[in-house]
DNA sequence: GATAGTCCCTCACGCCACGTAAGGGTCAAG
DNA sequence: CTTGACCCTTACGTGGCGTGAGGGACTATC
Protein backbone atom coordinates (compact mmCIF):
# COMPACT_ATOMS: atom_id res chain seq x y z
CA UNK A 1 0.00 0.00 0.00
CA UNK A 2 0.85 3.51 -0.64
CA UNK A 3 0.23 6.96 -0.12
CA UNK A 4 -0.50 9.26 -2.33
CA UNK A 5 3.02 11.04 -2.45
CA UNK A 6 4.56 7.67 -2.89
CA UNK A 7 2.47 6.94 -6.15
CA UNK A 8 2.96 10.45 -7.35
CA UNK A 9 6.47 10.21 -7.38
CA UNK A 10 6.67 6.50 -9.14
CA UNK A 11 4.50 7.90 -11.37
CA UNK A 12 5.70 11.24 -12.04
CA UNK A 13 2.56 12.88 -11.57
CA UNK A 14 1.68 15.36 -8.91
CA UNK A 15 -0.50 14.54 -6.09
CA UNK A 16 -3.12 16.69 -7.10
CA UNK A 17 -3.62 14.99 -10.55
CA UNK A 18 -3.88 11.41 -7.85
CA UNK A 19 -7.13 13.58 -6.45
CA UNK A 20 -7.92 14.68 -9.70
CA UNK A 21 -8.85 10.59 -11.23
CA UNK A 22 -10.05 10.25 -7.97
CA UNK A 23 -12.67 12.78 -8.04
CA UNK A 24 -13.88 11.87 -11.38
CA UNK A 25 -14.05 8.36 -11.05
CA UNK A 26 -10.76 7.15 -13.23
CA UNK A 27 -8.25 6.11 -10.37
CA UNK A 28 -10.02 5.00 -6.91
CA UNK A 29 -7.32 3.95 -4.54
CA UNK A 30 -7.50 0.22 -3.19
CA UNK A 31 -8.30 1.71 0.49
CA UNK A 32 -9.48 4.74 2.75
CA UNK A 33 -8.68 5.18 5.57
CA UNK A 34 -10.77 6.46 8.65
CA UNK A 35 -8.93 9.50 8.29
CA UNK A 36 -9.73 10.04 4.54
CA UNK A 37 -6.10 9.12 3.16
CA UNK A 38 -5.96 7.43 0.13
CA UNK A 39 -4.13 3.82 0.02
CA UNK A 40 -2.89 2.76 -3.73
CA UNK A 41 -2.12 -0.78 -4.11
CA UNK A 42 -0.30 -3.31 -7.20
CA UNK A 43 -3.54 -3.15 -8.66
CA UNK A 44 -3.93 0.66 -9.13
CA UNK A 45 -0.53 1.07 -10.03
CA UNK A 46 -1.03 -0.87 -12.91
CA UNK A 47 -4.42 0.88 -13.79
CA UNK A 48 -2.35 3.84 -13.40
CA UNK A 49 0.24 2.57 -15.81
CA UNK A 50 -2.56 2.31 -18.21
CA UNK A 51 -3.78 5.78 -17.69
CA UNK A 52 -1.01 7.07 -18.36
CA UNK A 53 0.19 5.36 -21.20
CA UNK A 54 -3.43 6.69 -22.93
CA UNK A 55 -2.90 9.89 -22.08
CA UNK A 56 0.66 9.58 -23.29
CA UNK A 57 -1.38 9.55 -26.59
CA UNK A 58 -3.76 12.17 -26.41
CA UNK A 59 -6.76 10.59 -25.43
CA UNK A 60 -8.90 12.10 -23.11
CA UNK A 61 -9.31 11.36 -19.81
CA UNK A 62 -12.90 10.35 -20.13
CA UNK A 63 -12.73 8.44 -22.97
CA UNK A 64 -9.58 6.20 -20.98
CA UNK A 65 -11.94 5.41 -18.31
CA UNK A 66 -14.08 3.92 -20.99
CA UNK A 67 -11.63 2.08 -21.94
CA UNK A 68 -10.44 0.62 -19.04
CA UNK A 69 -13.53 -0.01 -17.60
CA UNK A 70 -14.99 -1.47 -20.99
CA UNK A 71 -16.28 -5.22 -19.57
CA UNK A 72 -14.51 -6.65 -22.83
CA UNK A 73 -11.23 -4.48 -21.90
CA UNK A 74 -8.55 -7.16 -22.15
CA UNK A 75 -5.02 -5.58 -20.25
CA UNK A 76 -2.85 -7.47 -22.09
CA UNK A 77 -4.75 -6.88 -25.68
CA UNK A 78 -4.35 -3.57 -24.88
CA UNK A 79 -1.06 -3.35 -24.15
CA UNK A 80 -0.13 -4.71 -27.28
CA UNK A 81 -1.90 -2.22 -29.14
CA UNK A 82 -0.74 0.48 -27.30
CA UNK A 83 2.89 -0.95 -28.09
CA UNK A 84 2.22 -0.39 -31.35
CA UNK A 85 0.80 2.93 -30.78
CA UNK A 86 3.98 3.91 -28.73
CA UNK A 87 6.56 2.87 -32.01
CA UNK A 88 4.13 4.84 -34.06
CA UNK A 89 4.81 8.10 -31.90
CA UNK A 90 8.76 6.79 -31.59
CA UNK A 91 8.85 7.11 -35.40
CA UNK A 92 7.18 9.64 -35.50
CA UNK A 93 9.78 11.48 -33.54
CA UNK A 94 12.47 9.86 -35.39
CA UNK A 95 10.63 11.98 -38.22
CA UNK A 96 10.99 15.06 -36.39
CA UNK A 97 14.59 14.44 -36.09
CA UNK A 98 15.38 14.18 -39.75
CA UNK A 99 13.50 17.10 -40.36
CA UNK A 100 15.18 19.16 -38.22
CA UNK A 101 18.43 18.25 -39.85
CA UNK A 102 17.39 18.60 -43.22
CA UNK A 103 16.05 22.33 -41.75
CA UNK A 104 19.39 22.53 -40.45
CA UNK A 105 20.98 21.76 -43.37
CA UNK A 106 18.98 24.53 -45.53
CA UNK A 107 19.59 27.00 -42.65
CA UNK A 108 23.20 26.32 -43.32
CA UNK A 109 23.75 25.82 -47.24
CA UNK A 110 20.21 27.13 -48.81
CA UNK A 111 19.28 23.89 -50.66
CA UNK A 112 15.58 23.65 -51.69
CA UNK A 113 13.03 22.38 -49.26
CA UNK A 114 9.90 22.10 -50.03
CA UNK A 115 7.48 24.19 -47.39
CA UNK A 116 5.30 21.23 -46.58
CA UNK A 117 8.58 19.44 -46.09
CA UNK A 118 9.15 21.42 -43.03
CA UNK A 119 6.50 19.91 -40.99
CA UNK A 120 7.08 15.78 -42.25
CA UNK A 121 6.97 14.25 -38.40
CA UNK A 122 6.09 17.75 -36.53
CA UNK A 123 2.47 16.91 -37.86
CA UNK A 124 0.20 15.09 -35.74
CA UNK A 125 -1.64 12.23 -38.21
CA UNK A 126 -4.49 12.71 -36.20
CA UNK A 127 -4.75 15.83 -37.42
CA UNK A 128 -4.04 15.34 -40.31
CA UNK A 129 -6.31 16.06 -42.95
CA UNK A 130 -6.00 12.46 -44.21
CA UNK A 131 -6.28 10.67 -41.20
CA UNK A 132 -10.70 10.22 -41.37
CA UNK A 133 -9.60 9.30 -45.29
CA UNK A 134 -7.32 7.26 -43.65
CA UNK A 135 -9.89 5.42 -41.44
CA UNK A 136 -12.83 5.59 -43.94
CA UNK A 137 -10.36 3.24 -45.67
CA UNK A 138 -9.73 1.14 -43.00
CA UNK A 139 -12.56 0.20 -42.10
CA UNK A 140 -15.22 1.97 -44.14
CA UNK A 141 -16.41 2.74 -47.75
CA UNK A 142 -14.52 4.03 -50.30
CA UNK A 143 -12.69 1.05 -50.80
CA UNK A 144 -12.94 1.05 -54.53
CA UNK A 145 -11.01 4.26 -55.69
CA UNK A 146 -8.15 3.18 -52.72
CA UNK A 147 -7.59 -0.17 -54.65
CA UNK A 148 -7.33 1.91 -58.07
CA UNK A 149 -4.87 4.26 -56.12
CA UNK A 150 -2.90 2.00 -54.92
CA UNK A 151 -2.29 0.13 -58.02
CA UNK A 152 -1.26 2.76 -59.60
CA UNK A 153 2.32 1.31 -58.15
CA UNK A 154 2.56 -1.72 -59.34
CA UNK A 155 3.01 -4.23 -57.21
CA UNK A 156 2.46 -2.62 -53.83
CA UNK A 157 -0.19 -3.65 -51.28
CA UNK A 158 -2.62 -1.03 -50.57
CA UNK A 159 -1.48 0.74 -47.14
CA UNK A 160 -4.18 -0.33 -45.16
CA UNK A 161 -3.91 -4.23 -46.03
CA UNK A 162 -0.09 -3.62 -45.55
CA UNK A 163 -0.77 -1.75 -42.09
CA UNK A 164 -3.16 -5.03 -41.18
CA UNK A 165 -0.63 -7.31 -42.15
CA UNK A 166 1.87 -6.01 -40.39
CA UNK A 167 -0.51 -6.31 -37.29
CA UNK A 168 -0.66 -9.72 -37.74
CA UNK A 169 2.79 -9.91 -38.60
CA UNK A 170 3.65 -8.26 -35.21
CA UNK A 171 0.98 -9.94 -33.38
CA UNK A 172 2.24 -13.62 -34.15
CA UNK A 173 6.11 -12.83 -33.18
CA UNK A 174 5.33 -11.38 -29.97
CA UNK A 175 3.14 -14.21 -29.26
CA UNK A 176 6.41 -16.00 -29.90
CA UNK A 177 9.30 -13.82 -28.28
CA UNK A 178 6.96 -14.86 -25.35
CA UNK A 179 6.51 -18.44 -25.55
CA UNK A 180 10.70 -18.00 -25.77
CA UNK A 181 10.50 -15.79 -22.79
CA UNK A 182 8.59 -17.98 -21.02
CA UNK A 183 10.85 -20.91 -21.47
CA UNK A 184 8.25 -22.68 -24.04
CA UNK A 185 10.59 -24.97 -25.99
CA UNK A 186 10.92 -24.22 -29.70
CA UNK A 187 10.58 -27.72 -31.19
CA UNK A 188 7.45 -28.45 -28.93
CA UNK A 189 3.98 -28.42 -30.26
CA UNK A 190 3.03 -25.57 -28.08
CA UNK A 191 3.33 -22.96 -30.75
CA UNK A 192 2.07 -24.31 -33.32
CA UNK A 193 -1.60 -22.33 -33.76
CA UNK A 194 0.85 -19.09 -33.67
CA UNK A 195 3.03 -21.14 -36.36
CA UNK A 196 -0.19 -21.45 -38.19
CA UNK A 197 -0.43 -18.00 -38.41
CA UNK A 198 2.44 -17.14 -39.34
CA UNK A 199 2.71 -19.78 -41.71
CA UNK A 200 -0.31 -18.17 -43.23
CA UNK A 201 0.55 -14.75 -43.17
CA UNK A 202 3.74 -15.73 -45.55
CA UNK A 203 1.55 -17.30 -47.88
CA UNK A 204 -0.63 -14.30 -47.75
CA UNK A 205 1.96 -12.28 -48.71
CA UNK A 206 3.56 -14.51 -51.26
CA UNK A 207 0.15 -14.38 -52.71
CA UNK A 208 0.75 -18.28 -53.32
CA UNK A 209 0.97 -21.37 -51.13
CA UNK A 210 3.93 -21.95 -48.91
CA UNK A 211 4.41 -25.65 -48.15
CA UNK A 212 6.31 -27.45 -45.52
CA UNK A 213 9.63 -26.79 -47.67
CA UNK A 214 9.36 -23.71 -48.29
CA UNK A 215 8.66 -22.73 -45.23
CA UNK A 216 11.61 -24.92 -43.86
CA UNK A 217 13.93 -23.35 -45.96
CA UNK A 218 12.51 -19.73 -45.22
CA UNK A 219 13.49 -20.18 -41.64
CA UNK A 220 17.13 -21.12 -43.32
CA UNK A 221 16.85 -17.95 -45.21
CA UNK A 222 16.16 -16.19 -41.77
CA UNK A 223 19.50 -17.11 -40.11
CA UNK A 224 21.60 -16.56 -43.03
CA UNK A 225 20.79 -12.78 -43.42
CA UNK A 226 21.45 -9.92 -40.97
CA UNK A 227 19.05 -8.16 -41.79
CA UNK A 228 16.34 -10.90 -39.98
CA UNK A 229 18.21 -11.53 -37.78
CA UNK A 230 19.16 -7.97 -36.42
CA UNK A 231 15.35 -7.51 -36.67
CA UNK A 232 14.49 -10.40 -34.21
CA UNK A 233 17.27 -10.03 -31.89
CA UNK A 234 15.96 -6.41 -31.39
CA UNK A 235 12.40 -8.17 -30.65
CA UNK A 236 14.17 -10.53 -28.12
CA UNK A 237 17.74 -11.51 -27.51
CA UNK A 238 18.22 -15.35 -28.92
CA UNK A 239 14.73 -14.39 -30.82
CA UNK A 240 16.32 -15.16 -34.84
CA UNK A 241 17.20 -18.79 -33.60
CA UNK A 242 14.23 -19.43 -31.67
CA UNK A 243 12.41 -18.78 -34.39
CA UNK A 244 14.19 -20.43 -36.93
CA UNK A 245 13.91 -23.49 -35.08
CA UNK A 246 10.19 -23.53 -34.42
CA UNK A 247 9.63 -23.23 -38.02
CA UNK A 248 11.87 -25.81 -38.70
CA UNK A 249 9.98 -28.29 -36.13
CA UNK A 250 6.99 -27.33 -37.44
CA UNK A 251 7.55 -27.88 -41.01
CA UNK A 252 8.55 -30.98 -40.04
CA UNK A 253 5.33 -31.91 -38.28
CA UNK A 254 3.34 -30.72 -41.26
CA UNK A 255 5.36 -33.11 -43.73
CA UNK A 256 5.32 -35.86 -41.28
CA UNK B 1 1.86 33.17 -49.75
CA UNK B 2 -0.26 30.69 -47.79
CA UNK B 3 -3.66 31.64 -46.75
CA UNK B 4 -4.83 30.26 -42.56
CA UNK B 5 -5.87 26.81 -44.82
CA UNK B 6 -2.80 25.79 -46.43
CA UNK B 7 -0.63 26.94 -43.81
CA UNK B 8 -3.25 24.34 -41.07
CA UNK B 9 -3.13 21.69 -43.74
CA UNK B 10 0.88 21.42 -44.08
CA UNK B 11 1.48 21.97 -40.98
CA UNK B 12 -0.94 19.63 -38.62
CA UNK B 13 -3.05 22.35 -36.78
CA UNK B 14 -5.94 23.71 -36.78
CA UNK B 15 -6.91 27.02 -38.76
CA UNK B 16 -8.24 28.49 -35.10
CA UNK B 17 -4.81 27.82 -33.75
CA UNK B 18 -3.27 29.99 -36.46
CA UNK B 19 -6.12 32.65 -35.40
CA UNK B 20 -4.88 32.27 -31.69
CA UNK B 21 -1.67 32.31 -32.27
CA UNK B 22 -2.11 35.59 -34.10
CA UNK B 23 -4.05 37.12 -31.09
CA UNK B 24 -1.18 36.60 -28.52
CA UNK B 25 1.05 37.82 -30.88
CA UNK B 26 3.08 34.29 -31.92
CA UNK B 27 2.93 33.91 -35.11
CA UNK B 28 1.79 37.20 -37.04
CA UNK B 29 0.78 36.74 -40.84
CA UNK B 30 3.74 38.10 -42.96
CA UNK B 31 0.38 40.15 -44.73
CA UNK B 32 -2.55 41.12 -44.34
CA UNK B 33 -5.33 41.88 -47.18
CA UNK B 34 -7.67 44.74 -47.42
CA UNK B 35 -10.29 42.03 -46.86
CA UNK B 36 -8.34 41.26 -43.28
CA UNK B 37 -7.26 37.95 -44.84
CA UNK B 38 -3.78 36.32 -43.24
CA UNK B 39 -1.07 35.60 -45.44
CA UNK B 40 2.07 33.51 -44.68
CA UNK B 41 5.34 33.51 -45.77
CA UNK B 42 8.07 31.25 -45.74
CA UNK B 43 9.67 32.73 -42.60
CA UNK B 44 6.17 32.19 -41.12
CA UNK B 45 6.51 28.55 -41.90
CA UNK B 46 10.19 28.14 -40.49
CA UNK B 47 8.44 29.79 -37.30
CA UNK B 48 5.47 28.30 -36.85
CA UNK B 49 7.74 24.69 -37.41
CA UNK B 50 9.86 26.21 -34.07
CA UNK B 51 6.81 26.97 -32.16
CA UNK B 52 5.36 23.08 -32.73
CA UNK B 53 8.95 21.74 -32.08
CA UNK B 54 8.99 23.72 -28.78
CA UNK B 55 5.08 22.97 -27.80
CA UNK B 56 5.98 19.18 -28.64
CA UNK B 57 8.40 19.59 -25.77
CA UNK B 58 5.31 21.10 -23.22
CA UNK B 59 7.14 24.49 -23.08
CA UNK B 60 4.23 27.12 -22.80
CA UNK B 61 3.42 29.23 -25.81
CA UNK B 62 4.67 32.30 -23.89
CA UNK B 63 7.57 31.51 -22.84
CA UNK B 64 8.50 29.85 -26.76
CA UNK B 65 7.44 33.40 -28.07
CA UNK B 66 9.85 34.69 -25.34
CA UNK B 67 12.64 32.31 -26.69
CA UNK B 68 11.77 33.05 -30.02
CA UNK B 69 12.32 36.70 -30.04
CA UNK B 70 14.96 36.82 -28.15
CA UNK B 71 17.54 39.20 -29.53
CA UNK B 72 19.82 36.85 -29.08
CA UNK B 73 18.26 33.57 -30.27
CA UNK B 74 20.36 32.10 -33.13
CA UNK B 75 17.77 29.67 -35.06
CA UNK B 76 20.32 27.37 -36.00
CA UNK B 77 21.61 27.24 -32.73
CA UNK B 78 18.19 26.68 -31.13
CA UNK B 79 17.63 23.82 -33.39
CA UNK B 80 20.59 21.78 -32.79
CA UNK B 81 19.48 22.30 -28.99
CA UNK B 82 15.78 21.09 -29.86
CA UNK B 83 17.27 18.06 -31.42
CA UNK B 84 18.87 17.04 -28.60
CA UNK B 85 15.88 17.35 -26.79
CA UNK B 86 14.04 15.52 -29.19
CA UNK B 87 16.34 12.56 -29.01
CA UNK B 88 16.04 12.55 -25.29
CA UNK B 89 12.05 12.41 -25.55
CA UNK B 90 12.43 9.74 -28.49
CA UNK B 91 14.82 7.14 -26.02
CA UNK B 92 12.36 8.11 -23.73
CA UNK B 93 9.76 6.17 -26.15
CA UNK B 94 11.80 3.28 -26.58
CA UNK B 95 11.95 3.00 -22.77
CA UNK B 96 8.37 3.05 -22.31
CA UNK B 97 8.21 0.48 -24.96
CA UNK B 98 10.60 -1.73 -22.95
CA UNK B 99 8.42 -1.11 -20.19
CA UNK B 100 5.01 -1.88 -21.89
CA UNK B 101 7.00 -5.42 -22.93
CA UNK B 102 8.22 -5.92 -19.38
CA UNK B 103 4.55 -5.45 -18.02
CA UNK B 104 3.19 -7.74 -20.46
CA UNK B 105 5.65 -10.50 -19.91
CA UNK B 106 5.07 -9.98 -16.46
CA UNK B 107 0.95 -10.41 -16.64
CA UNK B 108 1.75 -13.40 -18.56
CA UNK B 109 4.13 -14.81 -16.05
CA UNK B 110 3.52 -13.46 -12.91
CA UNK B 111 7.23 -12.60 -12.62
CA UNK B 112 8.11 -10.13 -10.23
CA UNK B 113 8.50 -6.13 -11.75
CA UNK B 114 9.13 -3.69 -9.18
CA UNK B 115 6.33 -1.56 -8.20
CA UNK B 116 8.02 1.70 -9.58
CA UNK B 117 9.57 -0.20 -12.71
CA UNK B 118 6.12 -0.24 -14.13
CA UNK B 119 6.99 3.79 -14.63
CA UNK B 120 10.42 3.35 -16.33
CA UNK B 121 10.34 5.68 -19.75
CA UNK B 122 6.64 6.47 -18.58
CA UNK B 123 8.22 8.97 -15.95
CA UNK B 124 8.60 12.38 -17.69
CA UNK B 125 12.50 12.88 -16.87
CA UNK B 126 11.86 16.50 -15.69
CA UNK B 127 9.58 15.44 -13.13
CA UNK B 128 11.86 12.19 -11.82
CA UNK B 129 13.76 12.96 -8.82
CA UNK B 130 16.32 10.80 -10.59
CA UNK B 131 16.46 12.43 -13.51
CA UNK B 132 20.11 13.24 -13.07
CA UNK B 133 21.17 9.97 -11.01
CA UNK B 134 19.88 8.72 -14.56
CA UNK B 135 22.27 11.53 -16.53
CA UNK B 136 24.84 10.05 -14.11
CA UNK B 137 24.46 6.59 -14.66
CA UNK B 138 24.27 7.36 -18.26
CA UNK B 139 27.17 8.93 -19.27
CA UNK B 140 29.37 8.74 -15.99
CA UNK B 141 30.03 5.83 -14.04
CA UNK B 142 28.23 2.36 -13.78
CA UNK B 143 28.81 1.67 -17.08
CA UNK B 144 30.99 -1.28 -16.17
CA UNK B 145 28.18 -3.20 -14.88
CA UNK B 146 26.02 -2.71 -17.71
CA UNK B 147 28.22 -3.90 -20.23
CA UNK B 148 28.96 -6.97 -17.76
CA UNK B 149 25.05 -7.24 -17.79
CA UNK B 150 24.50 -7.60 -21.20
CA UNK B 151 27.41 -10.16 -21.86
CA UNK B 152 25.53 -12.78 -19.79
CA UNK B 153 23.87 -14.24 -22.82
CA UNK B 154 27.04 -15.59 -24.97
CA UNK B 155 27.33 -15.32 -28.49
CA UNK B 156 24.75 -12.38 -29.14
CA UNK B 157 25.08 -9.22 -29.28
CA UNK B 158 25.50 -6.81 -25.83
CA UNK B 159 22.05 -5.08 -26.00
CA UNK B 160 23.59 -1.40 -26.28
CA UNK B 161 25.73 -2.80 -29.50
CA UNK B 162 22.37 -4.55 -30.98
CA UNK B 163 20.46 -0.69 -30.32
CA UNK B 164 23.51 1.07 -31.87
CA UNK B 165 23.23 -1.58 -34.93
CA UNK B 166 19.52 -1.02 -35.18
CA UNK B 167 20.04 2.98 -35.20
CA UNK B 168 22.36 3.06 -37.85
CA UNK B 169 20.26 0.86 -39.96
CA UNK B 170 17.41 2.58 -39.14
CA UNK B 171 19.25 6.26 -40.18
CA UNK B 172 20.39 4.33 -43.38
CA UNK B 173 17.06 3.00 -44.68
CA UNK B 174 15.47 6.59 -43.49
CA UNK B 175 18.32 8.57 -45.28
CA UNK B 176 17.51 6.38 -48.68
CA UNK B 177 13.58 6.49 -48.69
CA UNK B 178 13.74 10.08 -48.88
CA UNK B 179 16.25 10.31 -51.13
CA UNK B 180 13.34 8.09 -53.21
CA UNK B 181 10.86 11.03 -51.95
CA UNK B 182 12.80 13.49 -53.54
CA UNK B 183 12.88 11.56 -56.97
CA UNK B 184 16.65 10.49 -56.93
CA UNK B 185 17.36 7.74 -59.61
CA UNK B 186 18.11 4.56 -57.44
CA UNK B 187 20.55 3.53 -60.34
CA UNK B 188 22.33 6.85 -60.26
CA UNK B 189 25.50 7.41 -57.92
CA UNK B 190 23.85 10.31 -55.80
CA UNK B 191 23.32 7.33 -52.99
CA UNK B 192 26.47 5.61 -52.86
CA UNK B 193 27.50 6.87 -49.84
CA UNK B 194 24.54 5.51 -47.80
CA UNK B 195 24.50 2.43 -50.00
CA UNK B 196 28.12 1.99 -48.31
CA UNK B 197 27.17 2.54 -45.21
CA UNK B 198 24.58 -0.36 -45.66
CA UNK B 199 27.01 -2.70 -47.36
CA UNK B 200 29.52 -1.79 -44.29
CA UNK B 201 26.69 -2.28 -41.90
CA UNK B 202 25.82 -6.12 -43.36
CA UNK B 203 29.24 -6.69 -43.41
CA UNK B 204 29.41 -6.17 -39.56
CA UNK B 205 25.96 -7.82 -38.77
CA UNK B 206 27.92 -11.21 -40.97
CA UNK B 207 30.67 -10.62 -38.89
CA UNK B 208 32.67 -11.27 -42.45
CA UNK B 209 33.40 -9.58 -46.09
CA UNK B 210 30.12 -8.85 -48.03
CA UNK B 211 31.78 -8.37 -51.74
CA UNK B 212 29.60 -6.77 -54.17
CA UNK B 213 28.25 -10.24 -55.40
CA UNK B 214 26.69 -11.41 -52.04
CA UNK B 215 25.60 -7.78 -51.97
CA UNK B 216 23.51 -8.12 -55.21
CA UNK B 217 22.30 -11.40 -54.19
CA UNK B 218 20.82 -9.83 -50.74
CA UNK B 219 18.79 -7.53 -53.20
CA UNK B 220 17.54 -9.98 -54.79
CA UNK B 221 16.67 -12.05 -51.76
CA UNK B 222 14.75 -8.88 -50.36
CA UNK B 223 12.55 -9.30 -53.47
CA UNK B 224 11.55 -12.57 -53.23
CA UNK B 225 10.77 -12.88 -49.23
CA UNK B 226 7.34 -11.18 -48.17
CA UNK B 227 9.16 -10.08 -44.41
CA UNK B 228 11.53 -7.65 -46.26
CA UNK B 229 8.96 -6.54 -48.78
CA UNK B 230 6.53 -5.79 -45.70
CA UNK B 231 8.97 -4.55 -44.07
CA UNK B 232 10.15 -1.69 -46.47
CA UNK B 233 6.87 -0.94 -47.78
CA UNK B 234 5.88 -0.17 -44.56
CA UNK B 235 8.53 2.08 -44.50
CA UNK B 236 7.41 3.66 -48.04
CA UNK B 237 5.78 2.79 -50.56
CA UNK B 238 7.53 1.68 -52.98
CA UNK B 239 10.93 1.14 -50.96
CA UNK B 240 11.33 -2.63 -51.46
CA UNK B 241 12.05 -2.12 -55.02
CA UNK B 242 13.65 1.17 -54.83
CA UNK B 243 16.13 -0.48 -52.33
CA UNK B 244 16.97 -3.50 -54.55
CA UNK B 245 17.49 -1.85 -57.30
CA UNK B 246 20.11 1.02 -55.90
CA UNK B 247 21.95 -2.35 -54.56
CA UNK B 248 22.09 -3.88 -57.22
CA UNK B 249 23.62 -0.67 -59.29
CA UNK B 250 25.61 -0.20 -56.65
CA UNK B 251 26.80 -3.60 -56.13
CA UNK B 252 27.53 -3.31 -60.18
CA UNK B 253 29.68 -0.04 -59.58
CA UNK B 254 31.75 -1.67 -57.09
CA UNK B 255 32.46 -4.83 -59.78
CA UNK B 256 32.79 -2.66 -62.46
C1' DG C 1 -25.53 38.24 -62.99
C1' DA C 2 -27.58 35.13 -59.88
C1' DT C 3 -26.60 31.15 -57.21
C1' DA C 4 -23.92 27.93 -54.80
C1' DG C 5 -19.95 26.38 -52.56
C1' DT C 6 -15.94 27.19 -50.33
C1' DC C 7 -13.17 29.94 -48.20
C1' DC C 8 -12.23 34.00 -44.87
C1' DC C 9 -13.22 37.13 -40.79
C1' DT C 10 -14.47 38.59 -35.78
C1' DC C 11 -16.57 37.98 -31.40
C1' DA C 12 -17.65 35.12 -27.54
C1' DC C 13 -18.63 31.41 -24.68
C1' DG C 14 -17.12 26.61 -23.16
C1' DC C 15 -14.09 22.89 -21.74
C1' DC C 16 -10.51 19.91 -20.09
C1' DA C 17 -6.89 18.74 -17.02
C1' DC C 18 -5.17 20.09 -13.90
C1' DG C 19 -2.35 24.41 -10.88
C1' DT C 20 -2.66 26.92 -6.95
C1' DA C 21 -3.91 28.75 -2.74
C1' DA C 22 -6.78 28.59 1.75
C1' DG C 23 -7.91 26.42 5.87
C1' DG C 24 -7.35 22.72 8.59
C1' DG C 25 -6.59 17.60 10.40
C1' DT C 26 -2.70 13.52 11.04
C1' DC C 27 1.38 11.22 12.16
C1' DA C 28 6.31 9.90 13.36
C1' DA C 29 10.42 11.54 15.44
C1' DG C 30 12.79 13.89 18.75
C1' DC D 1 4.19 17.92 23.08
C1' DT D 2 6.00 20.36 19.61
C1' DT D 3 7.86 20.40 15.00
C1' DG D 4 7.69 19.36 10.30
C1' DA D 5 6.28 16.63 6.76
C1' DC D 6 2.46 14.70 5.22
C1' DC D 7 -2.72 14.27 4.35
C1' DC D 8 -7.55 16.10 3.46
C1' DT D 9 -11.49 19.11 1.15
C1' DT D 10 -13.23 23.18 -1.16
C1' DA D 11 -12.87 26.40 -4.62
C1' DC D 12 -11.33 29.50 -7.90
C1' DG D 13 -7.84 30.28 -11.82
C1' DT D 14 -5.55 29.19 -16.28
C1' DG D 15 -3.73 27.65 -20.74
C1' DG D 16 -4.76 26.26 -25.24
C1' DC D 17 -7.49 25.89 -27.78
C1' DG D 18 -12.86 23.86 -29.65
C1' DT D 19 -17.05 25.25 -31.24
C1' DG D 20 -20.63 27.82 -32.75
C1' DA D 21 -22.93 32.32 -34.44
C1' DG D 22 -23.22 35.79 -37.66
C1' DG D 23 -21.55 37.74 -41.63
C1' DG D 24 -18.33 39.23 -45.71
C1' DA D 25 -15.25 37.50 -49.93
C1' DC D 26 -13.89 34.82 -53.76
C1' DT D 27 -14.58 31.37 -57.57
C1' DA D 28 -17.12 28.58 -60.61
C1' DT D 29 -21.05 27.43 -63.00
C1' DC D 30 -25.42 27.88 -64.86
Amino acid sequence: MHTVKQVAQMAGVSVRTLHHYDAIGLLSPAHVGTNGYRYYGRDELLRLQQILIHRELGIPLAEIGAILDDPGFDRLDALVHQRARIAQQADRYAEMLRTIDRTIAELKGDRGMKDEDLYSGIVDPRKQAEYEDWLAKRYGPGVARQIEESKARAGALPEAEMAAAMDELKAVEQGLAQAMKDGTAPEGGANDALLERHRAWVSRMWDRPCPAEAYAGLADMYLAHPDFVARYEAIAEGFAEYLAKAMKAYAGRLDG
